[in-house]
DNA sequence: CGTCGTGGTCTGTTCAACAGACCAATCGAG
DNA sequence: CTCGATTGGTCTGTTGAACAGACCACGACG
């Protein structure tokens, strides 16, 4: 979408927004990194997205600063920053909008908040405090429309067990 | 993206919403959509979008179920179904992103909800009934983040001036 | 020392988006 | 009735992004 990502000449936030994660796998870049996902060659076990892409997707995420780049020994680390996190009502919303339009048996994926320890409802908010949690306040596990196929591969399967988001599942 | 719009494989109902919503120009349109804009050459004034991209992208969201397609005697009208009014806390929230991260002088438009006579908050609710109000109960106007430069066409005139969401601009 | 995983770059190909020409139907003005 | 403008497209040639896959440097591990 690069070219025409500039969706300029539009006094619109969100032209604004999609100019950033409107392109193809950003917004499911930034899913896996609430998820946990961090690395590199995770993030492509993930998606099956050519390299080529997702280095030029991780670097446009990291200069638009929804992501950060954290050298980590061998390895690299990707991790959301505050304007990154700000992401979760859209990914949220956008989530149940699939649920609602795809899934018969509800949503695939299930959401708590943590010191309440309730689901938050359809809109986000925590039922008991009356809340929108921050997505640090969650933790996530499979809803009754989650697929019953058996995971590809391991990683996938520890992104299916209950965990708080944001939590990176490697160190 | 529409080779790649199949994010298949993904058990993932946000990849199931991009498969729909996530290929360049939809979001825009319904966007568009929920300002009032129901025709084919309108949508084009508002976007710079060439005729046949338009033509696609108008087809596969009646196809998903998110447009209809009415004949209104000499002209056609595309208007938001049900499914496609799901949309708008989605909508919602990634303006108010795209707000939050690249306009330092606040919102670029504001949503009262009618009934209340109240703009609604950060996260789409209304701080005196309390509920995240549909759409169509909510009137926008330009907000203090709006651009100063005139409009580029009488249609966009008329987007700026307070209006109720979904109304068609035109019969 | 070989080999595996990580985090890339580079190359050739394919396919979607683009600009712009063209066109049939309809509508309003004269 | 005729003329021109508007609407809602289709078609063609070009460009550029995504893709598959080869290649590579570095570090860890056995």
């Amino acid at each position: 979408m690069a070219l025409g990502t500039d969706y300029s000449g539009q006094d619109c936030s969100l032209a604004k927004a999609l100019e950033v994660v409107g392109e193809r796998w950003s917004l499911l870049l930034v899913r896996d990194a609430f998820l946990g996902v961090t690395r590199f060659s995770d993030f492509r076990r993930r998606l099956d997205i050519s390299k080529a892409v997702l280095t030029q997707r991780l670097g446009s995420l990291v200069e638009a600063g929804v992501l950060e780049r954290r050298m980590h020994g061998g390895h690299d680390a990707y991790v959301l920053t505050p304007s990154g996190e700000a992401l979760w009502p859209a990914v949220y919303a956008l989530m149940r909008w699939g649920d609602a339009t795809t899934s018969t048996r509800g949503p695939r994926r299930l959401f708590r908040h943590l010191p309440c320890d309730v689901d938050v409802d359809v809109s986000g908010r925590c039922p008991v405090c009356r809340a929108t949690p921050p997505a640090a306040e969650l933790e996530t596990r499979p809803g009754p429309g989650a697929g019953t196929d058996p995971p590809t591969n391991p990683l996938s399967a520890r992104l299916r067990e209950p965990h708080r988001l944001l939590a990176p599942l490697r160190e």
